[in-house]
DNA sequence: CTCTAATCGAGACGGTACGTCGCGTCTTACG
DNA sequence: CGTAAGACGCGACGTACCGTCTCGATTAGAG
């Protein structure tokens, strides 16, 4: 129960019970705001018993960070080398297509109450990444960089999922290439 | 109850127990995280009626959104000259200098759990005030613009007032400048 | 305020709220089994500021004792005689058309909730008056014969106004005659 | 919770909190009237969560009716004879028996706020019971007879537990057989 | 016919109980 | 004999009503 992730229990009923909350909690992220989600409901629509949550999650929010983990961890890779990279701008369209690729899966994560926990998981896993890639010859603090950067790009991200989904990837990633990315390059 | 703030009661309890109420919340969300304050403990600090929170406001919410809107509208006024002046740097100077003002205010609405209400809040108002300043010229989206920007600008006070207090109002002014002023200008 | 009835208050406005609650109340009651009563609808009713009512009455069983004393020292008076009289029946038929001269006050006051208290009131009272008329050569306790003769003529009277309410009085004043009176004389 | 009482469910811990409950409730009442208990007391003196209270019953109402239905029931099973009976006084001595024997617990139900209930459900069953003993030579309509005689027993039962706990059963049998029994049969 | 006190309306307030909901624990019955 | 179902303790919620209180604004009835 603990770690909740990895570990990669050898028992098939507790990778079925996980694989079902995941998804019913996905299922439900969709329909319903975070903060109104309750155990019961994604039990219910898990078709499992209330108990059982605890026995794989110490609550939602730990649900939400194990689901959110991997996801996380995928946008992430592709976010760092935008910085990285000579090239930037074509960085930055591989990371928009990959979102739109999983449109309505981060469009929840992002735009509904789960967003700050969201972004704060990314800012942190984003810090562990920037000793990897100091850029001493820079003037701004490379913790308000990261903390920057990484909010920036989710916000470009969340306001083109949630007010305009209809404009094309290329354009956004200019978006994050033009206000993210160049001011701290 | 109604709108809750203005209107401008004739009777004296009324303003009392508001303002006791108003002060006993800004104390408690300087010493635990928005989300878990509850009602009870609000009107306990206030030495209130429990039931007499709900006279005058519909929850804990309304009453962040009240108490906040305010300090929004002065944060608000001093930020949209930012991105209007000829000289933007001194402005955000004097953004920074207010915000240093209201140094522990500011920390706990940008830096707990009332943090994303206050965001909205205030990019909401901020959408509000943007036909007022059109800058056709510009190759972003207005409303993008008005979203990262005034993102940037909380984010980078957030980060300010969280971890790196010590720095002076014009390091952080610089930085405002450079990041979220000048690529939307 | 004490003692509420009498006392014959000389300031009109007293007499006139009076009057207004003492109205209202019985109007409601008419609709509302007395238990659902709150004082907010009474007052609501009268056309009277809230606190005005608590000036007058303690709370609304003061109120109901209040409406109630006078009807029920006026139907004491009538079956006081039954119990006395040579010609029981015709006292009792005087009795009946009394009650059926009041049929709806009578019935909020017998069949809704405020009945338990009336019968209480009304078992008091003739309690008080029972030493007048000493009639030692029964076997039953003089105690007894008061609870269970007003008892039954007020169950009589309720089942009456309830559920019979076509039947002649004189109907009923032969029911009461012979199950109430005639047992205990 | 719907029926409240049987379905006999099978876990231990719903009989369990029932019982307390059932107990605990019966216990105040012989302190308190009912109309004075509240459900914080009664899962207080049962130690038992508040909440639980209402996974059980939907109020004090229910639980006292579901308390006393079986209470009533016996009691009205020895009353049912004492109007079929040959030997009615006999009978009626039985039911005194009877009563005498639950002394205390008879004396909660009829002498406090609970009487009217109680007299009212113990009117209802002895309704339904009717029937199965029709009497068409009688003068009485029968449905005032069932009122008459049912709430006489119970007056005369309650003055008895309230006022004269001293006398023997037989007397009081003999009262009811005088005063209830003899003038609708 | 005025002046002065009492009464009035309005409704805020502290308090208490309600009935509901969700959490996280822990017992139970069942497979 | 272990696991899924779900009862339980807890505590916050938002509502309703009570009875007290503080305000002015009237309005009687005594001088």
């Amino acid at each position: 129960m603990q770690s909740a992730r990895r570990l990669a229990s050898t028992d098939l009923r507790i990778a079925r019970t996980r694989t079902a909350l995941h998804d019913a909690f996905l299922a439900l992220l969709v329909e319903t705001p975070f903060e109104q989600l309750t155990v019961k409901a994604v039990t219910a629509r898990a078709k499992t018993g209330y108990a059982t949550f605890f026995r794989h999650y110490h609550g939602l929010d730990q649900l939400l960070a194990d689901v959110a983990a991997e996801e996380i961890d995928q946008l992430l890779a592709q976010t760092i080398p935008v910085f990285d990279t000579a090239d930037s701008l074509r960085s930055c369209e591989a990371l928009c297509d990959y979102v739109a690729g999983k449109h309505s899966l981060w469009r929840s994560l992002l735009t509904g109450g789960a967003w700050p926990r969201v972004r704060e998981e990314f800012v942190a896993k984003a810090h562990d990444l920037v000793p990897a890639m100091e850029r001493p010859e820079s003037r701004i603090p490379p913790s308000l960089a990261v903390v920057f950067a990484t909010s920036a790009v989710l916000d470009i991200l969340a306001w083109w999922l949630r007010d305009a989904s209809d404009r094309p990837p290329s354009e956004i990633a200019a978006y994050i290439n033009t206000l993210a990315v160049s001011p701290v390059v």
